[in-house]
DNA sequence: TATAATTGATAGTTTAAAAATATCAATTAC
DNA sequence: GTAATTGATATTTTTAAACTATCAATTATA
């Protein structure tokens, strides 16, 4: 018996008529008839009553039709799938991140990675959070490190660690006993914040910590990247409220930081990607992934 | 892709060998490496890797094997069903019953059934219960009308109906108007019984309606066929003690019956099949063979 | 009722593809 | 460094699938 034998069986089990099934399947009607034959022989039951006129399935015709469809679906399946595994080991594998992820940690993953997966390769793009969901949603990432919230349904989350907040302030800046002192000077420095549009709840989590600590910012600068931000501090453009875990990061700048005491205020940075994706490279990922730098 | 390619697969992939495969294959090493070569190719996935000197699977080819075993194994199991279907429609069904059931409607059912399985050689046994028991575990008989209680593990039971049981006397005999009575008259004639091994329910039963009367039966006849006691009672040998219902089916002969009052001791006739038998004439048979005479 | 059309089966031929034989290059073991 | 072993390749042989032509049986239609 060979898958061909199925193959045709369903079509004249659907047709109830040799020429025609034989028609559909770009073949003659003898063979077909022929391949039935030698099934019902191999099977020694007989699959359909030919009364000469009219062909019908037989008991055990009618139980093999379905119990066929079932095992051509399901080859048909498996052979989709395989094909999935080896070109999600043999493609590309496409990162998101954000631009205040801890690169040392990610490089040395990347670099076993390549060792584990010789024939994928794997490509590193800098997004903003709701850019990676996009480009997540659409296929056109496989993960993506960003920060919450992430309002989709398609994607699977996976926190990494909960960073506080701390203020980013130039190396003349004094030292601070509280959060009202810090407040009032930075009240009066101009501020420089993430891009609204950029990151929205990233900057409505600032506005809120700015309330809290007593003053509302006056908002002078607008980056879209991490870097961009201390560079700017650093030349005494302003000051800023950060990541926490940044300033381990950054220690070669000439800036100083100031934390925020009690200010229960958190960014969640999560790992995301398309739900029910179970491709090896990406769980490897995830696996592998796990920076926990003041993980709460 | 035929199944030939996954019969292939899955050899070489338990041998990691090609060479072995092969010869396990009974075909020679080339044809097996091209089949394999195009199976790969079909899929669009590599599923070894062939290091010269060591074959291994790829993961794809670990999810392969894992899915190939399981479509084989079910197409394996498909083609045992359709042939037990096959065999059940067109060998034989051989129904077993006990001398005391109701024979017109038996008829009745078993031409129904010619009609709707015509490769079906329909047998009947007339059988004791025990024996038939021992049948149907054995696989002779399909299926066995017979007579609570029935101690197998191995068989299905199902009731058609519960009988209660009627006094059998000669033609010349007085009308009785209580228990009582009637008791007083059969202490004194010679009791006609089902032989004690054939029967040993059946018999234990009687024994047991015998002294409710207030009487020990004398045991002067047995025989293991009802036709046989009742012309043993119309030729005058006797009296005995039958199930009910075979009053309606005896009316032709020269004999009286005395029902047993407010007597709650009935026999409970079943239809009995091996466990996880779904045969379809089996199916059918139960279905319609439905006596319900005298149904409590 | 006779005739035409339609059905699946059969016979014989052609074609495609699976399997065999012989051999190779690459690797490993001793 | 030599022999043995591996899977791949080239070529031929064999098997079997598919084709064409045709048949007998049945049904529909005039």
């Amino acid at each position: 018996m060979e898958l061909r034998h199925l193959l045709y069986f369903k079509m004249v089990a659907e047709e109830l008529h040799f020429r025609k099934a034989a028609e559909k399947l770009f073949i003659s009607q003898p063979p077909l008839s022929r391949q039935i034959k030698e099934l019902e022989e191999e099977l020694g039951a007989q699959l359909f009553t030919r009364n000469n006129k009219r062909v019908t399935l037989t008991s055990a015709g009618i139980y093999f039709k379905k119990e066929v469809e079932e095992i051509l679906t399901r080859i048909n399946k498996t052979k989709n799938t395989v094909k999935q595994i080896h070109d999600h080991l043999n493609g590309e594998f496409r990162i998101g991140y954000i631009s205040s992820t801890y690169h040392p940690l990610l490089m040395e993953v990347l670099k076993e990675m390549r060792v584990h997966f010789p024939y994928l390769s794997i490509q590193l793009y800098e997004l903003p959070t709701q850019k990676q969901i996009h480009a997540l949603e659409e296929g056109k990432l496989d993960i993506g490190i960003m920060r919450a919230p992430i309002a989709s349904t398609q994607l699977t989350l996976n926190t990494l660690f909960h960073d506080p907040f701390i203020a980013v302030l130039p190396a003349n800046s004094p030292q601070f006993s509280s959060n009202a002192a810090l407040g009032k000077y930075l009240a009066e420095k101009p501020f420089i914040f993430f891009n609204r549009d950029y990151a929205p709840a990233y900057h409505q989590k600032l506005v809120e910590i700015c309330n809290r600590l007593g003053f509302s910012p006056q908002l002078s600068h607008e980056a879209n990247n991490v870097h961009s931000i201390l560079r700017l501090v650093e030349s005494g453009a302003g000051v800023s409220i950060l990541p926490h875990s940044l300033k381990e990061h950054y220690k070669y700048l000439q800036i100083n930081f100031a934390d925020l005491k009690n200010l229960s205020i958190y960014t969640e940075v999560v790992l995301a990607y398309k739900n029910n994706n179970h491709q090896e490279a990406l769980q490897w990922f995830i696996k592998r992934y796990n920076p926990t730098p003041n993980r709460i």
